[in-house]
DNA sequence: TGTACATCAGTGAACGCGCGTTCACTGATGTAC
DNA sequence: TGTACATCAGTGAACGCGCGTTCACTGATGTAC
């Protein structure tokens, strides 16, 4: 075996994680059943319970990931966009931008997001799967925030705004977005949605 | 029996409907068991299946019940609006105020969107559980859409924009804001969007 | 006005299946000396 | 370099409980004649 590859138990784990995760965002968390889990990864229901303790260990680990690589990509989306323009406001339209053309090329629309499909079965979580999602919620408020607050101090802005609002608003259209689309099937609503808050960004900090 | 009241059998059904109502926002709809509403509202679980042929048919029932509730709701306060201001865009920065209020004076914030819900735990319906989701979605679009031609027509935009869109931003603020809302705590963030929203649409057509 | 029958709104008991979890065990790989 | 032991990544069988659904039955109310 190549040692620059995982160990098996890994791979296992992360098969099982991405499984899970599939299962859940079309379902629900409570009708994802570990046998069907380990019936497409082609384990055992042991060989389930060797990787987690049980199936709340596996909801929590399931989140922590997904939050974990929204995190990094969002990074290097807004690293890269920065990159092409070194002022703070174009720098976040040419993000945006890219945001919304990432979403447009996703084949079958966003698969989802499990902080939102955690939210809509919360009585199922243990108060730190409750914590984990807040947390996840306000780094992007603060993230955001960040950056409208380095935007607002070179372009003023020219209607009264709310900076933190006005971050949340990303999650907001994001997660709202992603249901729009699933619900009526048009994978253009979620994209549209992110370029008409650019258009907002813009007309608040340069006035159209 | 005062003959003006529902016969005892609607009773039964509409409270075992709100019962369910409350347990799927809080948990989903494959986890809110039928014995647990039957336990709630008092009868025995043939009692239950005398009122539904089946889980699915709750399903559908509990769906088209809070559809038709929204349609009651948004109707009468846009109606209630336009009366306050005959104009189509002045009635309707009305009618987002008091939506953004009415939001604002639910006391744990809004229970959460049916329509989100089911959209995260697709896999469990039937297609005309489906086909009734788009259907409302497609119902708010056009709802919106009609305003926007209306105020169009009067104040033309000063920016481009799309006005499905700009419809569509509506349901995607609304089930995006109930669910930043719920997960971070603060039932003021769903209010506060509706406003950003209400600034957006002021500033499309009234350029501040 | 009284009787016969139908419908409404349920009851009570039983069903089989799938679920999450446990327990004793195992064969392959890694590490210490 | 060979052997002893530990850890990793599982297997296989069994468990009890809760779930949705069915079936035969019932007592109260409504309707026809």
């Amino acid at each position: 075996m190549n040692d620059t590859l995982p160990r098996r138990g890994v791979e296992t784990r992360d098969r099982l994680l991405e499984t899970a995760e599939q299962a859940v965002l079309a379902k629900g968390f409570a009708a994802t059943s570990i046998d069907e889990l380990i019936a497409t990864v082609g384990i055992t229901k042991s060989g389930f319970f060797y990787h987690f303790k049980n199936k709340e260990e596996l909801a929590k680990a399931l989140l922590q990931r997904y939050i974990d690589n929204e995190d990094v990509l969002l990074d290097s989306l807004f690293d890269r966009a920065d990159e092409l323009h070194e002022d703070p406001l174009h720098g976040f339209l040419i993000g945006l931008k890219m945001l919304a053309e990432m979403m447009t090329d996703l084949p079958d629309g966003h698969p989802g997001c499990l902080v939102a499909s955690y939210c809509y079965q919360e009585n199922l979580f243990s108060k730190d799967v409750h914590a984990l999602n807040k947390e996840a919620v306000l780094a992007w408020r603060s993230r955001f925030r960040d950056r409208f607050d380095l935007i607002a101090a070179r372009y003023p802005p020219r209607v009264e705004v709310d900076l933190d609002a006005l971050a949340d608003m990303v999650s907001v259209l994001v997660d709202g977005g992603i249901i729009i689309s699933k619900v009526v099937r048009e994978k253009n609503v979620l994209p549209q949605q992110i370029m008409l808050f650019r258009d907002y960004v813009r007309v608040i900090f340069l006035g159209t």
